[in-house]
DNA sequence: AACATCTTGGAAAACGTTGCCCACTCACTC
DNA sequence: GAGTGAGTGGGCAACGTTTTCCAAGATGTT
């Protein structure tokens, strides 16, 4: 498969033209598909590269012209949900040329900016930003530097296309869902984000406004209840005490996140109460924990693969057309019950 | 932060160098903090750097140099103890001018090779590769074009660093655990490696083989009892129906993996038995979710953090010196017990 | 005072690829 | 038979760095 022992000195195009007895620009033709190049010819060249186990290399083309390389900056590696987005991702992109290349867990703007620019320095041919906190001006200037899709934010942009389920229907769908099994006294945790600037384009804050929009819609104005914490299971758990703490208890809580719904089982476990007899416990994302039989958490399923491939085509479509006018797609959530979800105790 | 809109034109070490009336030469030289410059040009360079907001083009940089980049491969993104690993290594790596980037899920042989191949084609410093499954023959090549360290995989190379868990010391640690609290009938669920060529190396192999040894050394070695599957949940399913249908069931279940338990939960509770009154089951991996509550998984712990500390370690002494003779660090796990183990059944 | 050595800075040639442009060969048309 | 246009192939100059020299001045050594 692989000659035994490394050459010394890598083969280049050069060394393909020479053997093929053709130019360089010749073998470039062939390995761009360009235009200009006698099936003859093609052939000839493949069969040199094929024969020299020639590849190129992609920092020098990336001088002139494509590095054929993407960028996928990922906010939190651990959370199920991203690998589902990349795994559509890198399924759309298979038969491409193209090779995805990730940067590590950014957490925080500073490390957004650091990795975007070091994606930048390294002329990815296009970007995908998944669930990004940073600025819409740095969001701005990065699309303008380089073809960009951003994922899991709302709010458009002229400049780079976006794709984000939609949120207020998702939360709308757990309300719905928990008053339909006769709950009215249904409490919300939610990410507390401090930055105004973004904070209208953050998923937390959409699902937040789903959740007062479909109370008020059920009739159940009264009733909102919002803890404010962080999208964490240390924020589940400090949430949920907090709405324990309440002077009429919520008979379900309905967690922003999956990981926010495992610490607040914690705290309910703590607190001497069961899950669902007592409390009813919903998330959000559906990630590949809330699906083990011993959590079996009811959670609002967001079609990461589908939103993966969206972003891979919007992004092939622009990097082949800088010009078009910017898209905005928008999936439907659905919800998933299992057993952390179930009607009030009838105390 | 950033200046609102793109500069239609990205600045070079040439305007650089115009800017601060020197050389080219002069600024690549600061750039690298190379030997032969004086404080007051470093200072003058420095600043027409902040001035302009230069950054360089890292393609163009590895046609000569390096390019500052670092390479993991990670074979599934979704095991939360790889993340671990990368959390190691970025923080490690945080302090020095290496941009880490990630190949995103490579399941087998072909995708193994085509993210190590773009990678090398892409002038990646250095690369780790995390539980890699390709052969021998490959990862020697691999090794010979680019400085690499492997991680969880066992076996030594002259060509590359490797950093491991001691995975027949953990295998040992769950074993005696049970017996501990006085298990007999321990029996095993392994993943089933059909590659002869790399057997004795995999993690999955050594699990299964310290588990013999240490059921022999605890005077067991006739209950011995292992189900060959995968190392899935459905693995652990299938495997766990299997075990359970044995004519004397097991009363503890080590699962080689923490995703291998979960299916065995399933199969356990599909049988009607509870866990752990009627069975204990231990896995290895000490992933997140084996901490949430509702799980609450003895397993085994891999310092991941340390792993990915090491390996960068290496990966920067190799870079730094290709001849240096190869490492090999082993790390030792821990146990991390928890309520899915207990004492079996009396009866 | 002559010579060796170190320090500092720059000119120019790589590195491997692509884009631009030109030249040549064929049909085909008037 | 000259002109036209499409189809092919190649020469050469980028692209943005680093590296390898080399020169000039400063400093030290006999």
């Amino acid at each position: 498969m692989d000659t035994p022992v490394a050459p010394s000195r890598r083969i280049t195009i050069v060394d393909v033209a020479q053997h093929a007895q053709v130019s360089t620009t010749a073998v470039s033709k062939v390995l761009r598909n360009a235009y200009g190049v006698s099936p003859k010819m093609r052939d000839r060249v493949r069969q040199a590269i094929a024969e020299l186990g020639y590849r190129p290399n992609a920092g020098a083309r990336g001088m002139r012209g494509q590095t054929y390389t993407i960028g996928v900056m990922l906010p939190n590696i651990r959370n199920p949900f991203f690998a589902e987005i990349l795994d559509g991702l890198t399924d759309h992109l298979a038969d491409t040329d193209y090779q995805v290349l990730l940067g590590p867990g950014c957490n925080g703007r500073d490390a957004e900016a650091k990795v975007t620019h070091a994606m930048i320095d390294r002329s990815m041919d296009g970007l995908i930003l998944i669930a990004p906190i940073s600025t819409r001006a740095h969001l701005d200037h990065v699309a303008a530097t380089v073809p960009t899709v951003v994922v899991g934010r709302h709010g458009r942009s002229r400049a780079y296309d976006s794709v984000a389920d939609d949120d207020f229907a998702g939360a709308a769908l757990v309300v719905d869902h928990l008053v339909e099994l006769g709950h009215t006294r249904i409490a919300h945790i939610e990410h507390h984000e401090t930055d105004r600037d973004c904070l209208a384009e953050m998923p937390n804050a959409i699902r937040a406004a789903g959740y007062q929009q479909a109370m008020r819609a059920q009739g159940l104005a009264d009733e909102i209840d919002i803890a404010s914490t962080s999208y964490s299971q240390e924020g589940g758990y400090l949430g949920t005490q907090q709405l324990l703490a309440r002077p009429v208890r919520p008979t379900a809580i309905f967690a922003g996140a999956d990981i926010v719904a495992m610490g607040a089982l914690d705290a309910i476990a703590e607190a001497g109460l069961r899950v669902p007899e007592d409390i009813s416990v919903a998330g959000y994302d559906n990630t590949t924990f809330a699906a083990f039989r011993p959590i079996s958490l009811t959670s609002v399923d967001q079609a990461g693969h589908q939103i993966g491939a969206n972003a891979a085509r919007l992004l092939l479509d622009r990097i082949a057309d800088r010009q078009r006018p910017a898209a905005q797609v928008k999936l439907s959530p659905t919800l998933v019950t299992r057993r952390t979800t179930a009607p009030p105790p009838t105390s």
